[in-house]
DNA sequence: TGCCAGGCCCTCTTTAGGGCCTT
């Protein structure tokens, strides 16, 4: 796969629409299935997280007291992940956070998102679920931080991506598998999974 | 005060409802 960035948030809550924002950003540069770069940062906006997600992912409003403000966070961000495509866990979640962090400072980013949970969901349909969680143990991959912080599951997710792309690579007789069909794989029905790789390969 | 998401996906479906997944 070509360079690819993948991006996880932190957050007050949700939605950005209702007034949520991202409290800590991790993003890894993942290229030919490597991790070859990392980007972490807690991000102070003055909104504040509700207990339930201090517990949740051990991020606190004192750490965030300490934290550089999220406009600097956001355009260091912008500026680590440049033109490479973005995949998340839920994308939905997670580009709602992206575009609205980066409205918030002038800058826009238009780069496609892809998903690894959708891309889970058809390359590994006999996982217990498709958390996060559960798909790194189901895969047998290695834990390598807290779960709900940012750069350990961006890390994960990478490694899942990864780990699918060689699946798909070895199912197929695929030699690469760009971040192009990871998008029509998440777009495609689980059951024409093989006719949409086919297809993609001409 | 209490509540506020959104897109995907399955099924007892498609003129719908509810679970999953993200914090």
């Amino acid at each position: 796969m070509e360079r690819v960035a993948v991006i996880d948030f932190e957050t007050t809550g949700m939605s950005p629409e209702h007034g949520a924002r991202a409290t800590e950003i991790g993003i890894v540069i993942l290229e030919g299935g490597v991790v070859v770069d990392r980007y972490q940062s807690l991000m102070k906006s003055g909104a504040r997280i509700p207990s339930f997600i201090e517990e949740l992912t051990g991020i606190t409003n004192a750490m965030l007291r300490q934290a550089p403000p999220a406009a600097q966070v956001m355009r260091e961000a912008a500026e680590f992940v440049g033109e490479a495509p973005l995949i998340a866990h839920n994308a939905s979640f997670d580009s709602r956070f992206w575009h609205a962090e980066l409205e918030r400072v002038g800058l826009s980013c238009q780069q496609p998102f892809a998903c690894s949970m959708l891309v889970a969901r058809r390359v590994f349909p006999s996982a217990p679920s498709h958390k996060l969680g559960t798909l790194i143990e189901y895969a047998d991959l290695q834990v390598t931080g807290r779960f709900h912080r940012a750069l350990a599951d961006a890390e994960m997710t990478a490694s899942l991506v990864a780990r699918m792309c060689d699946e798909l690579a070895r199912t197929y007789g695929l030699r690469d598998v760009p971040h192009s069909l990871l998008r029509k794989i998440q777009a495609t029905p689980r059951t024409r999974l093989a006719e949409c790789v086919r297809s993609f390969r001409g």
